[in-house]
DNA sequence: CTGAAAGCGCTTACAG
DNA sequence: CTGAAAGCGCTTACAG
């Protein structure tokens, strides 16, 4: 008596007793019975699990007390059908490589550990007449909180336009900025091969052939782009002859590097815009009877585990795949925040010099 | 008129016409616009959305065409709020290689392509202390409508209970069977290498070197096992000095291969339980200097695309990932169907041979 | 800072 | 074969 407060009057720690008592069954408790141990309504607990700042701060922190003593769990499924929102964090890809695809899951995950957010993965074909209308349909049927897409579906103006229009936060992971800040995770890979470029001039190399990447892909324009400016700073460029259309995948380096064997005179230097394609020239030497880099130095792009699974490992420009989807997730919770300060929102490759470049042997 | 039906009075066209009239402001319709167009309760529109038998023929017909006329798409939230399950399907990995990983994920994707299911990705890490309370709170805050195991969790019998206990469908995709036929996709790993002892047997190899996996993995003993056996039909054992612990990563193979070169006398073959140790093993050939197979016939296991992308390309057992993960998806939805036909619930490796093996060289 | 009422879009349980 | 009522577990919109 005296003190005017009445909620300081419940007991949570005897409520969390009473529900253990009660609650014979082992049901999982609700709402409901949440508000109901603490007294309060059904509304102030939904405002406590959601952060509303309009709390009193003992009834807060006795609720979450509460909430934590008996294992109350909200249920997804039911805030998403109020809400109109889901619980579930969307991935669009359309990525030949692996090793890039798990990567960034898994620092999406990283992200979403602790929280109530799970993650949906949508590989997709770009090519298919239903790509879009498949896209929306997902999106909109999910509700999902969020989408993150990776190249090349990153680069698709129309499918950012469909997310616009439905209201669903994204997050464009892209080699150079196609959108607002707050949408993109840019990942600079022009400045990997620039410096893969100086790499090579600096070893001596100046008849240097290029494997160019998907045409679908931004990242090879930019690959090139980067590469070919790279040289220039030395004074050195690519004749057309020695530049060769890839497509991202191990067999185009195979074959492309095989054609490259019978260029005349042979490049002593070749950079293939990713590890794939480069694995893919190092076994058309080996094929040939070769020992790279012996007669040729091979540049990669990427170091996915195939880079270092290779004889010689390559040396290659590095693309820190699950700090990628690390930092695309942490932007997309951002994305609803006007105050929170902004993390970084960009990654610059780095060259990791291996064994599968050297200077070029003196011609005979 | 003398007709007696009325349900066949309802205009199911001019019914989806009014809609597109009616909604001004596009909004996605629901069931109960589909009811009241179709002049029938939401009850029977639920039933024909969940295929029930108990809907006049004519009646289904006409919905399932006004469904498609205006474009209803179930919500799957409400359908989950109210039954009490979802639809989302849990995979719950820890399997060290990102190509088998994202494979199986490929697999079970081609068989939830069309359906309303989503798949939600979940790797863990079984020796962190909360793992199993961590994968309990999963299943059940998202009330999953099933879960896919991939080795080695599926191989964890508590986390079965589990999901036993909690009554949500599971396929656990191990090397053995170790449930009921309806929760297993049986890999017979124990087969592939069988085919590889017996491949090297022929080739003439007698002194052998074994890589085996990691020891949480059930695959480990089998793979060893089904090696030996194979080896014991040609009268070979594998003597203890001979016999390596791996873990089934590139850098384990990479260092055991180094101690293998040291073996005196060395042995003209190895098996490593998959590829990225023989990846590992080809690598510490080439690191001393040597060109297998010449001196070493190296196999592996899986045939995940390391196998290709490495020199010599690996002679290995093929683990078909997509096929698996697709298996398994399609077993998951039988689980509830006690009519529908059980399909195929187990894969069989198959050695593919390429240029890691040749005969031994004469001794000197 | 708090709550009562209505509703999100479905299914369950029951009745006929 | 069909439907009216109640409810799943939350949030929204409003009032105080």
């Amino acid at each position: 008596m005296g003190r005017k407060s009445r909620k300081s009057d419940v007991d949570y720690k005897a409520a969390a007793r009473q529900w253990a008592e009660e609650n014979e069954d082992a049901r999982n408790p609700t709402m409901k019975d949440v508000a109901r141990l603490a007294r309060v309504s059904k509304k102030t607990v939904s405002r406590v699990i959601n952060d509303s700042p309009l709390v009193n701060e003992a009834t807060r922190k006795g609720i979450q007390g509460l909430i934590r003593d008996i294992g109350y769990r909200p249920d997804p499924q039911a805030r998403g059908l109020a809400s109109r929102q889901s619980f579930l964090v969307g991935m669009i890809s359309d990525n030949p490589t692996p090793q890039y695809v798990v990567n960034i899951q898994l620092g999406i995950l990283d992200v979403l550990r602790n929280t109530p957010y799970e993650l949906v993965v949508h590989p997709c074909d770009r090519k298919s007449d239903t790509f879009l209308e498949d896209a929306r349909k997902f999106i909109e049927v999910q509700k999902l909180y969020g989408v993150i897409l990776t190249p090349s579906v990153s680069e698709d103006e129309r499918l950012a336009e469909i997310l616009r229009e439905l209201g669903c936060a994204y997050i464009r992971i892209a080699s150079i900025a196609l959108d607002m800040e707050s949408r993109m995770i840019v990942t600079n890979d022009r400045v990997g091969s620039q410096q893969a470029a100086r790499h090579l001039a600096k070893l001596g190399h100046t008849r240097i052939a290029l494997i160019a990447g998907r045409r679908s892909f931004r990242s090879a324009t930019e690959r090139r782009a980067g590469f070919e400016e790279g040289l220039a700073e030395f004074g050195i460029t690519i004749p057309p002859e020695y530049i060769f259309q890839g497509d991202y995948t191990f067999e185009s380096g195979l074959a492309l590097g095989s054609q490259i064997l019978d260029l005349d005179p042979p490049p002593t230097a070749v950079f293939a815009s990713n590890d794939e394609m480069a694995a893919g020239v190092l076994q058309a030497l080996h094929v040939a009877g070769q020992t790279p880099p012996d007669s040729l130095s091979v540049v990669g792009f990427d170091d996915f585990e195939t880079a270092t699974r290779v004889w010689p490992r390559l040396t290659t420009a590095r693309t820190p795949a699950r700090r990628i989807g690390k930092l695309a997730a942490e932007r997309l919770f951002e994305f609803y925040d006007d105050d929170k300060e902004q993390g970084e929102n960009e990654t610059t490759p780095r060259l990791i010099e291996r064994d599968s470049t050297r200077r070029p042997r003196r011609s005979p």
